[in-house]
RNA sequence: GCCAUCGUAGCUCAGUAGGUAGAGUGGCUGAUUCGUAAUCAGCAGGUCGGGGGUUCAAUUCCCCCCGGUGGCUCCA
């Protein structure tokens, strides 16, 4: 982040010298901590050795987050200045905010104010922050009041443990450091939101109020960053998708469940239909399964026993339950049983638009990112062991062809979550009996392990298929030179995975594909290929998903964009105006020719002034709007204002050939 | 599900210290014939999220429910 005329500065120090004193006069003030060794240090400590010490600058990554940290003190210190018994418990930092959990009554932004003008007030009285180390038992006696506290020392400190705590006037803090040197280094700070949370995350233990804020180094930056927050929260999915008339939501009759509109159909179509051409091309081949199932399928497949309290299961008058899918992956399981398959036939690839239903708990929900009903771009292929690493590769390649269409985005990221082999309990794995040799697969997380032949307990663990399939993933992401970063014990209890990150315009990291292993549900299902030796072999499934859900990856899409999609997904692609009634029909043979070229167009033929008529399209966010008047009509041409509100003139027939290019190719900047 | 907060016209919002509501915008009708972000006038629209309680009287105060939003937990 920052880095606003931030260099690296290095000075020797002594062994036993203040920090402090080495830092050059003209930039005590931007100067507020050191770094030797990669350990930080306050400027008020000595050095613990002779070296170089590299010089926290306040505009560097690293001086943010100090200066985070130590704003979040600031509002504690005001919040408990206030609030008498309000009782700190802990802070952290994000990238560019800070938070501090308080037991206390409940606050709302309306107390803001107050809470900052304290703040200001302890900032401009520039009070030192010290570091004072003292041995756990004094640090108890301090925060003898502070239960929270008190829970923290005890965790962290052992018996006569000697810490450090801050005091910045009558304020103390447990707390580890660094901090600014004084209170006055805090000059651009502002509370932003205030919600609640469990004591340590813990949904058993009691409430506290989380109250968030950022600080910056300067007033500048803490403007640009309240600027482009303000800019986010106007790219709201919610409020674009409202405005555009896309979907909605009826929270009488269908709560959480999304309802597209004709303007919004036309988006997630489009984007269907662009993704069952990849699918075409890739050899993932389309079903269509049902919504509704018996619920012997998802006992079978497990999800019962696991999400029953999350599925939207019913009963029959005759008695029959019923259940409405989470997933499709049984449904396409199913239609992959009809056959019997040779080792030839492999691999089975299916995918399909598949409507999910998921009965998410009421607060858990959120517009088009967590609704209860969404449509995943879904498939499952039913691959040899040995077809893992050309398969994924061949998703590999999928994925930032799409994006890179679509978005247009280059910063894409992949997360490889493997097994943790030191607890095989929590996965399924192989075992191989010792006594007996039976091989038998088996999550043994709550079950006794035992050999399901003999009932003997010497079982060897067996790695194999995980190590294989594992390797296969690694090898495809090597293959393919792409950075990856592997995070152990990060897998699905059923295999290894890939999840790929996507960066939007605004700088957000978004998780929408993953390509997932599973050795379970062929498993559940006894699903088997015979092999060129005549056995019978379980294939492993490919879970995978690329877009996401189209509810989630269109609410990315509005955002991304700020809703002025590429024209091939725009619902509105032109907009013609006439400039008076006396132009009406030229406009609506303007009109009727583009939409004869299969270009969505409307023509506003009503009673407003154009100016009106163009103020009243643009929430709509049209490609273009098509203006027509004495000139264009003489000339045969149209007046073309693009989504940047650039204008030019075009002879119609080119601006079709045109149009239609930039449609058909799905280019995401426009013809001019 | 938990905590906080909110729910008034299609939309954005005002208001009532308890006496059943108001603006802008959109809609409709008419006038205006217009050159790139609001031409003018008139009209229609609301059992103030739902239910219960207190009261002579509730949109307003209290309780319960249903939903939205910000978090927590969860996210196959």
């Amino acid at each position: 982040m920052l880095n606003t005329g931030y260099k690296m500065i290095n000075i020797k120090i002594k062994k036993g010298e203040k920090f402090n004193n080495i830092v050059p006069e003209k930039l005590k003030d931007k100067i507020i901590a050191t770094r030797i060794n990669d350990k930080l240090y306050d400027l008020y400590d000595e050095a613990p050795e002779d070296g170089e010490a590299e010089l926290i600058d306040i505009y560097s990554a690293e001086g943010e987050k100090i200066l985070l940290h130590s704003a979040a003190h600031l509002l504690a210190n005001a919040v408990t200045d206030i609030y008498k018994n309000a009782l700190p418990n802990t802070s952290n930092e994000d990238e560019n905010t800070f938070y501090y959990d308080f037991k206390m009554d409940p606050v709302s932004i309306e107390d803001f104010p107050i809470i900052e003008k304290k703040m200001e007030e302890i900032a401009k009285n520039n009070i030192k922050i010290e570091k004072i180390i003292l041995s756990k038992e004094e640090i108890l006696k301090i925060f003898k009041n502070n239960k929270y506290k008190i829970d923290k020392i005890n965790d962290n400190l052992k018996d006569n443990m000697e810490s450090s705590v801050y005091k910045q006037g009558d304020y103390m803090e447990f707390c580890r450091g660094p901090h600014v040197p004084s209170t006055g280094y805090i000059k651009a700070f502002k509370l932003l939101s205030v919600s609640s949370t469990n004591y340590e995350g813990d949904i058993n233990k009691e409430k506290m109020i989380r109250i968030y804020g950022t600080a910056f180094p300067d007033k500048k930056l803490l403007n640009s960053f309240l600027a482009k927050r303000e800019e986010a929260m106007k790219r709201d999915h919610r409020r674009i998708g409202a405005e555009m008339d896309l979907f909605m939501f009826d929270n009488e009759r269908a709560p959480g469940m999304p309802f597209y509109t004709p303007n919004g159909a036309i988006i997630r179509n489009e984007l269907i239909n662009y993704m069952k051409e990849i699918n075409k091309s890739h050899g993932w081949e389309e079903v269509w399964t049902a919504h509704v199932f018996k619920d012997i399928i998802w006992k079978q497949s497990g999800h019962y026993d696991k999400y029953k309290n999350d599925m939207f299961l019913f009963e029959l008058q005759n008695g029959d339950h019923y259940g409405l899918k989470p997933m499709n992956c049984p449904g396409h399981i199913t239609i992959f049983q009809r056959n019997a398959y040779s080792y030839r036939d492999m691999p089975v690839k299916y995918s399909e638009p598949g409507t999910v239903y998921r009965y998410e708990k009421s607060g858990e929900m959120g517009g088009l990112t967590r609704p209860r009903g969404f449509t995943i771009d879904d498939g499952h292929g039913f691959v040899r062991p040995d077809q893992v690493l050309e398969e994924t590769i061949s998703l590999l390649k999928m994925v930032p062809e799409i994006f890179r269409t679509i978005l247009g985005t280059e910063e894409i990221s992949y997360d490889l979550s493997v097994i943790d082999k030191d607890h095989p309990e929590n996965y399924l794995v192989s075992y191989i009996c010792n006594n007996c040799s039976t091989k038998f697969e088996m999550r043994a997380v709550s079950k006794e392990l035992k050999c399901p032949n003999c009932g003997s307990f010497d079982l060897k663990v067996d790695f194999s298929m995980w190590d294989n399939a594992t390797d296969s993933l690694r090898e495809a992401l090597k293959t393919l030179n792409l950075k990856y970063t592997e995070y152990p014990g990060e897998a699905a209890f059923y295999g290894p995975k890939i999840d790929i990150h996507i960066k939007d315009a605004l700088g957000r990291l978004w998780q929408l594909s993953t390509i997932q292993l599973d050795f379970f549900m062929p498993i559940n299902f006894d699903l088997s290929y015979i092999d060129r030796d005549d056995k019978k072999v379980r294939p492993i499934i490919i879970h995978r998903a690329i877009y996401g859900s189209y509810e989630r990856f269109i609410a990315i899409l509005l955002e991304h964009f700020n809703g002025k999609l590429p024209t091939w997904l725009s619902p509105l692609q032109t907009y013609v105006i006439p400039v008076s009634d006396n132009y009406n029909d030229y406009a609506s043979n303007i009109n009727k020719i583009l939409t004869e070229n299969n270009i969505r167009s409307k023509a506003d033929l009503s009673g407003e002034t154009l100016s009106k008529k163009i103020k009243l399209i643009r929430k709509m966010r049209p490609s273009y709007i098509i203006v027509v008047g004495e000139k264009e009509q003489n000339a045969n041409t149209i007046s073309v204002r693009n989504r940047k509100d650039k204008m030019e003139i075009f002879e119609i027939n080119k601006f079709i050939d045109y149009i239609k290019k930039e449609i058909e190719n799905h280019k995401i900047d426009q013809i001019f």
